[in-house]
DNA sequence: TGTACATCAGTGAACGCGCGTTCACTGATGTAC
DNA sequence: TGTACATCAGTGAACGCGCGTTCACTGATGTAC
């Protein structure tokens, strides 16, 4: 049953995209390779002749999806990039909302390539909201890095916490909106201390 | 080989501690149930003489980190709580440091019973700190509880962030470091905007 | 352009392994007399 | 206080199951002539 070199390339894509909503929703433990190809549309003997090992995917979907969340917020204010990320809309939704909330709790034991990978994704959005950011006169460079840093440790902070909490819970929801409005409250009122 | 009433809870106990310990530094499905034994000293079977399942006992263990921790901030400033909570330390602590940043992650996908351990974890901590905070006068409570749940959400995020990071990496440091000095910084100019 | 054949993407059975859980058994504890 | 026996905490073999991974096989693709 072979199949047409395009045509294997599209179905190698298929299983990261796949792979990086499941994985996000159910974690690196919770989701096998027989579900994943089968994700696919695919029978999971065909798996190792694409990727070399199951971990190997998890750091190729996690690169994807950081990329893929890049592409996403490509032109969008910081403002209105956390308004939306502390929302109860993207912590519901953890098959396609943010991989940080969803998978660092994992990656913090997975071997070193996949938390190289989360690191340069980390790395990335920080670069990109850094330069988003309205200039402020009076803050070198360090600052806006380490405030950046902060809003976003913040924000997978709330999020991840209020993933923890029971489903429709009133803790979970003050939570993230809590944070919203204290995030972005900073954000109206730039280094002032 | 029963074993005196005595004996048989403190051995109970010890599989408690022991659980709470190796779930927070490999995570829930890290540990098996021959593992968290023989950390215990005893074998797999008698598990379920203790425990009516695993799940139990993940329930049973948060409780217990929850209240150790709440114990040992007794007392403690909100200052010197976050400097240490937010130091490499910690960070490198694991299987002693908070459960939160260790297991939210996991428990966002384990069931009710043990979300709503955590909710409940996350609340003893938001009430401890907002009373040891220091008093603002012109804020209402409502305001006071939105800082500390925003503190408490960049103090997980911080870590949770920096041990997804490679070991030894530069942004892993960064992080934690970043997020304790703007943390601190809030906290000793309360409330201006 | 048409034919013959090598390549190789995908299939599905099979591998060893560790998981959570059950159970018949052991033997010290605790109780009844 | 001493003896006889029921209780039950802990043991270790066994259960079915799903995991990641391997491999002989299939048959359409792609290539050589």
């Amino acid at each position: 049953m072979r199949v047409s070199k395009a045509q294997a390339e599209a179905n190698r894509a298929r299983i990261v995209v796949a792979a990086s909503s499941l994985f996000r929703e159910r974690g690196y433990d919770g989701v096998g390779v027989v579900e994943l190809m089968a994700a696919a549309g695919l029978t999971h003997g065909g798996f190792y002749g694409h990727f070399q090992s199951k971990v190997d995917l998890m750091a190729e979907a996690a690169a994807f999806s950081f990329s893929q969340s890049a592409a996403g917020a490509e032109g969008v204010g910081v403002d209105e990039f956390f308004r939306y990320y502390l929302s109860r809309e993207h912590r519901d939704a953890r098959a396609e909302g943010c991989t940080m909330p969803a998978l660092c709790g994992d990656a913090a034991r997975q071997p070193e390539a996949i938390k190289a990978t989360f690191a340069a994704g980390v790395e990335g959005l920080l670069v990109k909201l850094a330069s988003a950011l309205p200039e402020s006169g009076n803050e070198d460079g360090n600052r806006v890095r380490a405030r950046t840093i902060d809003m976003v440790a913040r924000a997978v902070g709330a999020i991840v916490l209020s993933r923890a909490c029971p489903d429709e819970s009133p803790l979970a929801d003050e939570i993230v909106e809590a944070c919203r409005l204290e995030l972005l409250r900073g954000l109206s009122t730039p280094a002032n201390n």
